[in-house]
DNA sequence: AATAGAAATTAGAATTATTCTTGTCAGGTC
DNA sequence: GACCTGACAAGAATAATTCTAATTTCTATT
């Protein structure tokens, strides 16, 4: 276990929640998290959890996803990307732009803007393969 | 006050929300709306307010804007837009995409893909005047 | 216009994700 | 080894939203 990431002092309970979201990809709740890392951390609380995640996207080490209304998500994937929500399975996936696209130079905003964070969130169906 | 609107039979109270929002863009959540619709059904209930919004996003009549985890808010732009939260102000701006340009166009999409709806939020400063 | 059935509204209880509080514990420092 | 700071655990508290049950309003039909 490394002393720190990004800056962010590891512990036991942050370290095992940043491993289990590079190891599981797909996207998964606090309460997600808190269910899977049982198995390594028994006594952990979910309190524990959520605070652990708060940590870990505070320093940028992960970033925190809203699907409508719904429990926030987690996702290791620090690339600019968004999330399409495929209805029929139900599985988030990470959407990249096509390559050479800004977001900032097809939207129309005033000269000057500063723009510090960008969500986008697709929901659709992919095809049948 | 229209019978209906887009299928869904009016009310007074589903007319009054519905009048709020068209008159005031400025985004409000449930509880704004609730609060000004005071003067003019000043015995509406905040459910009710939440049925008539539920109803006339269900009936695509009005838009529901969510950022990050705090309440959702209501808009009545249905052009395809985004939103920019301007951090200094706090105000929610309609962001429109440069003319000719087409979201699913730049993203990296398995061909086939449906998609039925689109999020972008974007969070930053506006240039100060 | 009276009426039956359907839908909408109300008030308040219930739910749920998340945050907060308090006491305890662990790690690093003097 | 005492001390200080931050982290953790457990459960209470919060806030937005949804649900429930009772009442009212509409609508269509007689």
């Amino acid at each position: 276990m490394p002393a720190e990431i990004s800056g962010l002092r590891m512990t036991r309970q942050r370290w095992e929640v940043y491993r289990l979201l590079m190891d599981q990809r797909d996207h998964p709740t606090a309460n997600d998290v808190f269910m899977r890392i049982k198995d390594r951390l028994p006594n952990i609380s979910l309190a524990t959890v959520y605070n652990c995640l708060e940590a870990l996207v505070q320093h940028g080490v992960i970033r925190q996803v809203n699907f409508e209304r719904e429990s926030s998500r987690f996702c290791p994937n620090l690339e600019e990307h968004g999330h399409f929500h495929d209805k029929r399975s139900g599985a988030i996936h990470d959407v990249t732009f096509k390559p050479g696209v800004n977001l900032a130079d097809v939207l129309d905003l005033p000269p000057g803007t500063l723009i510090t964070d960008i969500e986008i969130t697709l929901r659709g169906e992919l095809p049948v393969p």
